[in-house]
DNA sequence: CTGTTAGCGCGTTCAC
DNA sequence: GTGAACGCGCTAACAG
């Protein structure tokens, strides 16, 4: 039924071995019997088997990649990139979807990517266990999300930085009530929002604008959360002047509910976003982007070095830039203030 | 290093051939020796090597999803439902993002799923000659794309059906000068936008309205092509009052590109979308919702069904339902039209 | 440069 | 109910 490798052997008077050697490049066989080898394997449309060459050879040629919501924007995007750079390079990818809560730990518990995976890629934060056992599969490791941490290569930004020079324009507007709506209800050990909250308060704190905890509020990183929290904003004594929103899209929810209460923008209320999302173009949201399908491929790429030469000296920790991207939803306070 | 089944084995002080039977469920194994292997198992931390056991039984338990461009919303979204489902069911996704030329005749050519994968999804339309490929693979298929076609389980929804409702919407609202901004450019083989334009012509048709060539655009399904679409309609000398784009995605780069123009958007234009995007609700934008995470969770419950039960019957050919939603794009036309 | 010999780790007959 | 033998298709080490 299937073609294997003594199928073509035979076609081709030679033996296993060196239709093996042929189809892979390796040095060994004259260029004549390769290229007749070549020939009978196209004829025959034979491909290797991925499991016996693995099984074989003890290389899988496959990265697993684990991720929450692939159907959100920001890891859709992070995972194509990475994909784009791994299927070039002849690797496969093994996609492993976490978002729920059992889905994530089937995963950590069977670990199906056990002897199935080069190498993996993680685009969520692993809690201490998490990360013993992704360590315990004795393969590269790489993510996109966190701080530095041993054992993987981090490819990252400066939240601290992204979220400084968007509370600060804000201030340098000449705000004053500068709401916040974060995503502090996210799974532990996720230190974006904690970074980018310090750094909230540290803009304030330098400006000499003291804190008040009736501006924070939590969006959970979706829309719906991020509409509910400037809801809640807006229902304080004295509401914002100006939100900083984490991420662009609490920062669209955040809009929406700012409209609902016929409040414009940005002459009643500013709004600062984080990611740059493909649509805060559309929207005129004034954001912090960061280099989405960047950290995929740069994450993908160190990835591959590692597994090409495991000995050679890599990077840890790599930041990428991050930038403020002025648009249409920031502008100095009203002198009447909102309402 | 890895412990395999005969370290197990050893340690339970039984066979592998027992130790295989015991942790696959199989019959044949009295309940307390099934326990202490399990117990044995889970202390050494086994797991099967995959490369070893589809090597002896032939399946693969892994799935193999093609898509082009998993970063865009709606192809993010089918493959989150399908991943879940499949790896609910014990099964691997290997993804395949062929959203370049080049990654897809490499896929096509090389077929590096072959010999991997008990079946594949795809998310895109192949050709007569990607068919014959995938045909060639021996393994159950799926779309969620195009009609319906041998050798395919087809899950989809009724394109001509959903345009139809859009358009006689616009209609309905009284307008008369209605614009479409349609994907013709996509790849071939690719029905949808044909089958989207054909009821456009047939509801205009319908109510009498006479076509005019210069009221359609081409946004080739991105929001930046949807812009420069309705700039382009707003150039003619007659510009439209409504305006059914193809894509949700492209009705949002045409309600920038009325904004840009001062346009207001429904006083001055309405525009009517496609698929219910997950940021539709926030911009207010009226569209046809489909089930997009239903489409792909069905196509991989058909998809499982089909290698539990290969004789099974099953619908070749699926329809999901759509329905029209109503939000804040649309309107009567203006009494004096736009400008 | 090429063929031969051994496994890789498991599932699957068979015997027992 | 359990174990021994064999083979899945391929790569790697060794001869020649």
């Amino acid at each position: 039924m299937t073609v294997s490798i003594t199928d073509v052997a035979r076609a081709a008077g030679v033996s296993a071995s060196t239709v093996s050697r042929a189809l892979r490049g390796r040095p060994g066989v004259s260029d004549e019997v390769r290229a007749q080898i070549a020939a009978v394997a196209a004829e025959l449309g034979y491909t290797a088997s991925r499991s016996a060459s693995s099984l074989a050879s003890g290389r899988t040629y496959t990265i697993g990649v684990v991720a929450p919501y692939i159907g959100r924007w920001f890891f859709g995007t992070v995972l194509d990139a990475a994909e784009q750079i791994l299927s070039a390079a002849g690797y496969d990818v093994l996609l492993y979807n976490l978002g729920s809560p059992e889905a994530r730990k089937r995963f950590f518990t069977k670990l199906p990517v056990r002897k199935r995976v080069d190498a993996v890629l993680s685009l969520l934060i692993p809690d201490p266990e998490e990360t013993d056992a992704l360590l315990s599969l004795g393969v590269p490791l790489a993510t996109t999300v966190g701080g530095a941490r041993d054992g993987f290569v981090v490819v990252g930004i400066d939240d601290r930085a992204g979220a400084e020079s968007a509370v600060r324009h804000l201030v340098n507007l000449g705000h004053r009530r500068i709401g916040m709506i974060s995503g502090a209800s996210g799974p532990l050990h996720w230190t974006t929002p904690i970074d980018r909250r310090q750094a909230y308060l540290d803009v304030l704190a330098d400006a000499g604008i003291p804190h008040d905890p009736a501006l924070e509020a939590d969006g959970g990183y979706t829309v719906e959360g991020g509409e509910q929290a400037m809801t809640e904003l807006l229902a304080g004594s004295r509401p914002p002047t100006a939100v900083f929103a984490q991420s662009d899209e609490m920062a669209m929810g955040a809009l929406r509910a700012l409209r609902r209460h016929r409040l414009r923008v940005p002459d009643d209320v500013s709004v600062v976003g984080f990611d740059d999302h493909e649509l805060a173009e559309v929207i005129g949201l004034t954001t912090v982007a960061q280099p989405v399908a960047g950290q995929g491929a740069e994450a993908a790429r160190l990835l591959l070095r590692r597994l090409d030469e495991p000995d050679a000296e890599l990077p840890g920790h790599v930041q990428m830039p991050i930038r403020l991207v002025l648009r249409e939803t920031t502008a100095p306070p009203s002198p009447r203030g909102p309402q």
